[in-house]
DNA sequence: CTTTCCAATGTGAACGGTCACATTTGAGGG
DNA sequence: CCCTCAAATGTGACCGTTCACATTGGAAAG
């Protein structure tokens, strides 16, 4: 009988055979229990548990024997009652808005293999609009997942509101700079818009405009932050900042629009996706690009260094971003101290889009 | 006391003092359960059990009153319990390569939104490489999920390859033209390179070369079929078509290696990835497009309409493929049959990397 | 005034794990 | 040889829900 070729560790048998014996064993009509194995093995269901949990006093030949038989029979520990007695979804939540756009996407595959390689679970809610019904919708679609952590990858101010007002209580990582609870923002957003204004100034550029991101999402808030910051240090003028919605489609329709006036000689967009919509409005004006108006992105998305011409931009290592900002959440749900780390820099990526100012480029107009 | 408020209908009561009233008889140290709703609404927790899945039979005061409590103490159903009785976990599977990319990205996208709309729940595993144990164990974390059916966005060939293996048996959706037991492709591929193919024709294009997808994704194979298939019915001959990656990077690359032996007058890309890196490569050698060369891309990501110059090409629908792959996926899983509705019809978007054949393009080498 | 029946509700037993607490076993010390 | 103790294993209860099967209470039918 199948029993005894498992039990019986001399006994060499045909492999397959013994696991026809073994599944014949097994109730049909339902997936095999720990309780399954226990009687296979011979041990106890506790001791089964013990194996799946390695417990330390469990003797080695025990351990084999349950191991194997699990094996055989292909058992898989069922989640569920897991979860239910341990009150541990091992589950976090990822919030996001514009998941299509490469930055959000990039960042939440990162974050989904690091929690995979932490033995976690990622389940994704999507925004499809920034209303509140939608955030709260999306909110509660996550809470009912017992999620025991979130990442937030969306216009933030929005989500806390939503957070406060369902009294979510889970630990989240946001991209907010310093916060009253919240997680620390895994990458210095405001040095890499600075790097790239600073860029444009150094090659002579006076009439510098912004195309930011949306209104309330912090990343776009810091890179224009970041902006205003050089701009004022080199002590020159500018227009308010045109607030865009990340695409490629926002991005020329600004670009139209600022043709209308051209009082400027460099544009820095908030992503490469809208500097891309600048490139494809300045193109169909008939302008030299660097030699007539320098653009410079941010995200370096992959596409970046070939559009036409290649793009100027600030490199974010989205993947490390994903990574980090699960080290830190989980540090929280696990409450063990996460060691403070440098935030990651972001870097300067010089390729043709941007050149030195055009001479009086005010007078041009 | 607080129960009252609730109980006795027509007792006016200040709302939030029966909140706190209420909340103060739970348990603190557990979120609470059917059984604590059913304490304080004066029910059996079998009664809560009905209300929550809208069993005809409970007296409209009950539910009511029911309903009311449950709004109050914030009670969620916790679903690893309901999970452990009902053996379903309402959670699917994505199993995904290049997700960072537009159009798996916007796939899953699509699939979590119409899943969620559908009460169900997404997990989501990357594959960072295409072999053997990087798909098991995408595989084994999703199985661990008990997930009831699986989308793949990936090489299909392995990826059925390693369910054999694992002996995995839970439907799945794969975006395979016919196939045995897999469910059906909601989009045709083949429809799409065949009008690409034929737009390029159309223009007297006789030199066309096809830049495909990687060897063994199915979708890859259906645009080379349509394209070849387009080909032989013009009697036309063509290379043998170059096999790449979807990225902008290869197609940069191949496009240099075919500008050696300036052989041909158009490409046709699988992916608007690939055609922007073929433009950069064009543009790099000083080509006119579309006057020296025409470009098709597939897909039509938001950004293609920005590229320089505007791409031609094939639009596909990735929001509804995401609800149709989903659609049929649950209708399996559900076990009822779902009318089989007829394939999305991809469309030709005409922009401007695509014009008529230069004059003895052959001869021009 | 029974009887019947159905609508509305309640009770006990799973589901498959883990936890807290026994119980057994074998080795070492006196 | 008995006692102690720790390592190895077993037992009962419980997590929060649903299911199958009572039970109750009226209204309609006879």
């Amino acid at each position: 009988m199948g029993l005894k070729c498992i039990i019986d560790s001399d006994h060499t048998c045909d492999r397959s055979h013994c696991k026809v014996a073994l599944t014949s064993q097994l109730p049909k009509d339902r997936p095999p229990s720990i309780r399954d194995v226990a009687r296979l093995a011979g041990v106890s269901y506790q001791t089964v548990s013990r194996v799946l949990n390695h417990h330390p006093s469990i003797r080695e030949s025990t351990r084999a024997r349950v191991t194997q038989v699990m094996a055989e029979i292909q058992y898989r520990p069922n989640r569920a009652a897991r979860m239910l007695v341990t009150r541990h979804s091992r589950t976090i939540g990822v919030l996001s808005a514009s998941s299509a756009e490469y930055g959000p996407a990039a960042s939440i595959v990162a974050i989904e293999d690091a929690a995979r390689a932490a033995d976690y679970y990622v389940n994704i809610a999507n925004l499809a609009t920034a209303d509140p019904e939608s955030i709260s919708e999306a909110l509660e679609h996550l809470m009912e997942q017992a999620i025991e952590g979130l990442v937030v990858i969306a216009p933030q101010v929005r989500v806390f509101d939503g957070l406060a007002a369902m009294s979510i209580d889970v630990p989240y990582v946001s991209f907010q700079p310093a916060g009253q609870g919240e997680l620390l923002l895994p990458s210095d957003q405001v040095a890499g818009a600075r790097m790239a204004t600073r860029h444009l100034i150094d090659l002579g550029h006076r009439e510098i405009i912004h195309l930011g991101g949306p209104q309330d999402w912090i990343e776009a808030d810091a890179r224009m932050r970041g902006f205003l910051a050089e701009i004022d240090i080199a002590d020159l003028n500018t227009n308010a900042p045109i607030l865009g919605d990340w695409s490629a489609e926002f991005g020329y329709f600004a670009g139209r629009e600022l043709l209308a006036t051209r009082d400027f000689s460099a544009v820095f967009a908030a992503s490469d996706h809208m500097a891309l919509g600048l490139l494809h409005a300045f193109h169909d004006a008939g302008l030299d690009i660097p030699a007539e108006v320098s653009v410079v992105g941010f995200d370096d998305i992959p596409d970046a260094r070939h559009f036409w011409p290649p793009l100027t931009t600030i490199r974010q290592d989205f993947a490390e971003i994903g990574r980090r900002a699960l080290e830190v959440l989980l540090g929280e749900v696990n409450g063990d101290e996460v060691a403070q780390r440098e935030p990651i820099r972001p870097e300067l990526v010089v390729r043709s889009s941007t050149g030195r100012a055009p001479v009086s480029a005010a007078k041009r107009r």
